[in-house]
DNA sequence: TAGTTTCGTGCAATCGATTACACTAAAAAA
DNA sequence: TTTTTTAGTGTAATCGATTGCACGAAACTA
């Protein structure tokens, strides 16, 4: 009794064909009225749900795009998720969402399933080690619209959605510089990234804006979690002269660093000030809690998802748009010295 | 140049049928040694990518599966997908995830569009507010396995995977009560949610089997964040008699409660204890680290998936499949006196 | 040598929806 | 009244892969 009602079912038991069925259903001008209304209330009447699968089979088109991410646990990917599926949502497209876990050779698989799953478009941030571009060539090659967010790698024929990192790592050494920090340290991932490289530039140009000396000693190049924070902090401080400050390209870092100068007995803000970057929910929960750069996740999702909708629409036309977004600084306590 | 090879393309430059290539391709043991050769290498050299949608379409599978959980960024959901993709990976299965942000009708929407996806099963865990089982019966009724995991209903039909709630809110209890506390508070979800309600079962257990007498106005049944959390000692701390330990049911509502707790000056945990539930990262954390239930999730969501691959196979007969999982708790320094 | 298997392929239908083209009857124009 | 439009449907091919059935040739049996 519940088997599939197909077009077909309809245009027996209306003794029609079912090409006029698929008409009616999609309101194809050349279908009268009366037949129109016939066919639509039957089809509601038998409970008729169109097959997408054939849909996409003729069309060739899937209604699906793939989001590829290197962890979707990770608040600024979710928010970033939840961005492009708002957007999306109302086009009638699919969301179908993968993680690589920072794993270049899972990139490459989940990339290739997606390909055969007839995907209409990919939205992805890279793996922090993917090194091979030959996987985003293949996607290309299909023309199957690919858009980089946040972590990006420079090819022809792939849009962009970005923040302004330089001007994010500007914009938080500026304001412990302003807070009075005199030797401000800085841990970054690795320099491969563009967005660690900018937000290091943007650090450095701080710097030197305000006449202070760029020392190498006080930046290092870490994982992204609280563990590299503290081996950070416990390095930092047996430097001979060891720094008062540090901006974090990683909220998890800055934790991390936090903890360890707490066990230390350092104190902070007094002396010594943090900034992180990314506004990881915990980062505001914290009882110190911590200053970080915001992305503004859910508008770089919504920013991808548009650019790829325009993508779609301008068929044959190859746009490669580049879109950066701007960083805002979120102050807390752990860099406000004067309350 | 580009265009996309079709095992029409590869028979007619072997002069053979696509039917042969289709079995040489599949290892149909009527092939001949020598022609499954020739096509599988002609196929490699073509670059030849089987087309999922036409197999679906044939098949009447999609080899995909729907995951529907509240929000995508709660670590314990999150953790749950990383589960299920886990064991369905190697399996074929594709994986979509959706979020219904707490929303019934959202749930809906997601659910039907799921099942006009041609999707093979869905995984879920409902909605606090899901009070409708209508469209739980449409995917029993197009003969989809539909499997719920921790937050469920009970709905003949569908297998279920959960913890078992009243000992985790037994074995959180019991430790606080362990720990000297004598007027134990619990906030809770709402009791329509049969976790909730199983928790707050377990709490009670716990105080009988101490011979500590149940008092209504200890419990409260609040949203799950912080504000929640602290609107909660608010009102706890104005009783006559206040409490001098909080078990929630949520790690937000527990880290609400500590925030308002340090704000009016009570000591933690030697004045007042704390355990939570979901064992969220942050909990760790904290400088003052959060006692909380874990409810391994990442179990939860192997055990989803293996009972999903289960009613697949077993095609036709109707299993109904109830896995209970054992909850452990966390103990940390929100709920121990003495070190 | 004639009859029976076995092996390897081809033929053609099928999954469900879409759509160019053809066709009929009624309406409009001549 | 005859011719031309036009509105409304039907016919059949198509998307790509799968598979039951049929068939010819080779291999084996008697």
């Amino acid at each position: 009794m519940n088997e599939k009602v197909t077009i077909y079912d309809i245009a027996k038991k209306l003794n029609i064909t079912a090409a006029t069925v698929s008409r009616a259903l999609n309101n194809n001008p050349k279908i009268s009225e009366s037949t129109r209304k016939l066919v639509m209330e039957t089809a509601a009447a038998m409970n008729y749900k169109q097959n997408k699968l054939a849909v996409a089979l003729k069309s060739g088109k899937s209604n699906t795009v793939g989001v590829i991410v290197p962890y979707i646990d990770r608040n600024f990917f979710a928010s970033i998720i939840r961005g492009i599926e708002e957007e999306l949502d109302p086009m009638g497209y699919h969301t179908i969402i993968c993680q690589t876990h920072e794993d270049e050779q899972k990139e490459k698989d989940t990339i290739n399933a997606l390909l055969n799953t007839q995907i209409d478009g990919i939205l992805m941030s890279i793996t922090k080690v993917t090194q091979s571009t030959s996987h985003f060539r293949n996607v290309l090659n299909k023309q199957i619209p690919l858009i980089f967010f946040d972590r990006k790698k420079n090819i022809p024929g792939v849009s962009t959605v970005t923040i302004n990192d330089f001007d994010g790592g500007y914009q938080a050494t500026k304001h412990l510089i302003e807070q009075g920090c005199k030797r401000i340290a800085h841990t970054s991932g690795d320099f491969a990234l563009e967005i660690y490289k900018d937000r290091f530039e943007g650090y450095k140009e701080a710097l030197s804006e305000y006449g202070i000396p760029f020392k190498k000693e006080y930046v290092m190049q870490t994982r992204s979690d609280t563990d590299a924070g503290k081996d950070a902090i416990t390095k930092f401080m047996k430097l001979p002269n060891p720094p008062d400050a540090l901006f974090s390209s990683s909220d998890y870092v800055a934790l991390g660093a936090i903890q360890k100068l707490k066990e230390l007995g350092v104190n902070i803000p007094e002396d010594f000030s943090v900034v992180g970057f990314s506004n990881e929910p915990f980062t505001k929960f914290m009882e110190l809690s911590i200053s970080s750069v915001d992305q503004n996740p859910m508008e770089m999702g919504k920013m991808a998802a548009r650019v790829f909708l325009e993508q779609m629409n301008d068929s044959g036309v190859k746009i490669e748009k580049k879109v950066i977004l701007s960083p805002s600084l979120m102050i807390r306590k752990s860099s406000t010295k004067n309350d």
